[in-house]
DNA sequence: TCTGGGGTCCTTTTGCCC
DNA sequence: TCTGGGGCAAAAGGACCC
């Protein structure tokens, strides 16, 4: 999709159309999601901070993001996709593979189904994209990309060279701005320079995996299939503070948001995990991380918390500012194909009772309806104190 | 200019067992 | 009893992507 969340966003704003719109939070520390080509011209683009964007775009709107919109519009897109072929593979919201091959004799040439798939985006969702067609994963990225805004780029099998070695190195995926320096250091500026080069000397460069990949990448070689649904690796939640935080109790009833958020969409999902790991982000923005790994994977909030207060608790910052923490549970696996343990203390399964109860909650009165009473702020007490049981639409444990 | 939040993957280090 | 090293999993860090 071109400008994914700016153009959801022009849809309910027509008048904007045509001029430059930023998708970024208001906060002093949010940072681009989404541009408009216009505000592009300005030189703004996403992940840029806020701050400097408005600087360099004062007049561009701009528009604080709505996270639900965006999947819903998705979720169309994927859908028309899928009616195409059953061969898609997401890669994030407003981006897949597919595997057409299946589907020409049904739906004509490849190209002639890139331009069909525009024609029902923009027809059904009223949105731009753009398409690559190619005969690997990689290449058709690439192609997408140079299709952009709003086009399509057919790259044949015997133009493949030609295709790709003029472009930088930086166009390759997996080249980021650390790669390319180490390249650039070596004399490498084209991805034709690195398919000249050999892969040893790529790989001393940045590792046998990346050299490897680099090396095959360059002559457009890469036998990845499309893969429908790839089962996620890990589920997490973090957040920046709006300011710096030194205070131990506001970074532990953080931690418990955090475990909360995560462990429900665990539920959600139907997973549970084996390792809770918690990342802490520094005012001067260096980042650690530490984990533990437990004998039973859980999709308990409590048990990610308990394990996730005990990480943080053994780093003995003694007020240190901090400036974000997060929340990750990892080693995935199926809930109903994994057994619960029956230990002695209930393992945990009277916290899952009751967390599960809180999920019904919930479905029926809104998120945070039901939860831990550190997390309920000192407004919405009083509010709820007032309100008469009847109505009340808040329990606090 | 001052850096979000969701992830994946790779590499290196560490601790443990044999 | 001490030492060394291979193998392994867990832990930690970091690059990268959208």
């Amino acid at each position: 999709m071109d400008a994914f969340y700016a153009s959801v966003e022009l849809r309910e704003r027509p008048d904007l159309v045509g001029q430059p719109v930023i998708v970024g939070g208001l906060g002093g520390r949010s940072v681009v999601l989404s541009a408009t080509y216009e505000a592009r011209g300005f030189g703004v683009h996403s992940a840029m901070p806020m701050a400097r964007a408005r600087r360099l775009c004062p007049h561009a709107t701009v528009i604080p993001p709505t996270p639900g919109v965006y999947a819903e519009a998705s979720r169309g897109v994927m859908e028309i996709f899928r009616s195409i072929t059953p061969l898609v593979e997401p890669l994030s919201l407003d981006e897949a593979f597919l595997d057409v091959a299946g589907a020409r004799r049904r739906l004509g040439s490849a190209a002639q189904i890139g331009e069909l798939i525009r024609a029902r985006v923009a027809d059904e969702q009223r949105l731009p994209c753009s398409v690559g067609v190619a005969s690997t994963k990689f290449l058709a990225k690439l192609a997408s990309g140079r299709a952009k805004p709003d086009g399509l780029l057919v790259v044949p099998r015997d133009a493949i060279t030609d295709f790709l070695h003029p472009l930088p190195i930086g166009a390759l995926w997996g080249v980021g701005e650390r790669a390319e320096e180490a390249l650039t250091r070596i004399g490498l500026r084209t991805i034709g320079d690195i398919a000249h080069t050999p892969e040893a000397t790529l790989a001393r460069a940045l590792g046998p995996a990346a050299g490897a990949a680099l090396a095959a990448l360059a002559w457009g070689r890469d036998d990845r299939a499309v893969v429908p649904h790839e089962p996620d690796r890990s589920i997490g939640a973090e957040e920046t503070f709006a300011r710096d935080i030194d205070d131990p109790v506001v970074v532990r009833r953080e931690l418990l948001r955090l475990s909360e958020r995560t462990a429900a969409r665990l539920r959600a999902a139907g997973q549970v995990g084996r390792t809770v790991s918690i990342k802490v982000r520094f005012a001067d923005f260096t980042t650690i991380t530490r984990s533990k790994t437990l004998a039973e994977p859980t999709d308990v909030a409590r048990i990610v918390y308990d394990t996730a207060r005990m990480l943080y608790d053994a780093l003995r910052l003694d007020r240190a500012r901090l400036r974000l923490v997060g929340v990750r549970v990892e080693g995935l696996s199926e809930a109903d194909r994994t057994p619960r343990q029956l230990a002695m203390d209930g393992g945990g399964e009277d916290w899952r009772a009751a967390e599960l109860a809180a999920d019904q909650a919930a479905a029926r009165f809104g998120p945070g309806a039901v939860r831990p009473a550190t997390l309920v702020d000192r407004e919405q007490r009083d509010r709820d104190r007032r309100t008469s049981s009847r109505d009340e639409n808040t329990t606090v444990w």
